[in-house]
DNA sequence: ATGGCTATCCCTGATAGA
């Protein structure tokens, strides 16, 4: 089972970069994140057809939306914290459903802003709140698959730049612990596994040539419970799909398991 | 060349991203 986590900044805009990605990599599962759209536009729906994709769509007009797209059928789809009893988050950055006997879940985790803003506090808060709906709907010696942008760079070696990102909303420890949090619920960082040493990034800014000057952050991740990371055989990131005309900021994040697709 | 922000909408500026 091949998956793939892709925040594509713009379902409308990357519809073509979106058909090259499943037509290269053929993946079983894609997580996609910021959408920017209440649901998929007519030609990628057409593409996800062709191409033989199903998909679960939990969009939003103009900022967020999450969604799962899948050879197999995703049942079971939930929005959002949807049954967890706390208000409705009026943010579109969460999406379950079961694919092929995996839960599935695409994650767009808040950016938070500066650090201490009131962004940032929704960004710890929305933390523990994924953290404690994982508790609350699944065990983890299921095979659960948690991907998406989480907006934090776990390890300092996910910074090109440490002494410029450092203080961040993506670096602080606050915001990785909130992460580390959502993984202690027992999940694996499949690309951090198998290349601890880090450096590989997910993400560059548009501005200042962050791209060709090598100032990246690996900030999207494709996280797996303990049994299901331990048939992972390869993790990557497709850092070519940053090049050329029209990017997405961010570059697709692979994840292959030997678990059945 | 991997290239000097991008995308969206209430659109000619503001907001958000990370």
């Amino acid at each position: 089972m091949r998956v793939i986590t892709w925040n594509v900044n713009s379902i409308k805009v990357r519809q073509e970069r979106l058909a090259g990605v499943l037509e290269r990599h053929e993946p079983d599962v894609v997580c996609l994140q910021e959408l920017k759209a209440p649901e998929l536009p007519g030609p990628v729906a057409d593409d996800l057809e062709r191409l033989g994709y199903h998909a679960a769509v939990y969009g939003q007009k103009t900022y967020n939306g999450v969604a799962i797209l899948s050879r197999a059928e995703p049942t079971d789809v939930v929005q959002g914290f949807e049954g967890d009893g706390g208000e409705i988050d009026s943010h579109a950055r969460l999406i379950s459903a079961m694919v092929g006997g995996v839960r599935v879940y695409s994650a767009y985790f808040p950016n938070g802003g500066e650090v201490g803003s009131d962004k940032f506090v929704y960004k710890l808060a929305w933390m523990k709140r994924l953290r404690a709906l994982l508790d609350a709907r699944h065990e983890s010696s299921e095979p659960i698959i948690l991907a998406g942008d989480m907006n934090v760079a776990p390890y300092d070696s996910d910074v090109a730049k440490l002494e410029k990102w450092a203080d961040t909303t993506h670096c602080v420890p606050e915001a990785r612990e909130g992460l580390k949090h959502v993984e202690e619920f027992g999940l694996v960082d499949t690309h951090h596994d198998k290349h601890p040493e880090g450096g590989v990034y997910s993400w560059w800014d548009y501005r200042q040539l962050a791209f060709p000057k090598g100032d990246g952050l690996r900030i999207d991740i494709i996280y797996a419970t303990t049994e299901l990371a331990r048939t992972c055989t390869d993790a990557r990131i497709d850092r070519d799909e940053r090049k050329g005309k029209q990017p997405s900021d961010h570059a697709p994040v692979i994840a292959d398991f030997g678990f059945p697709a």
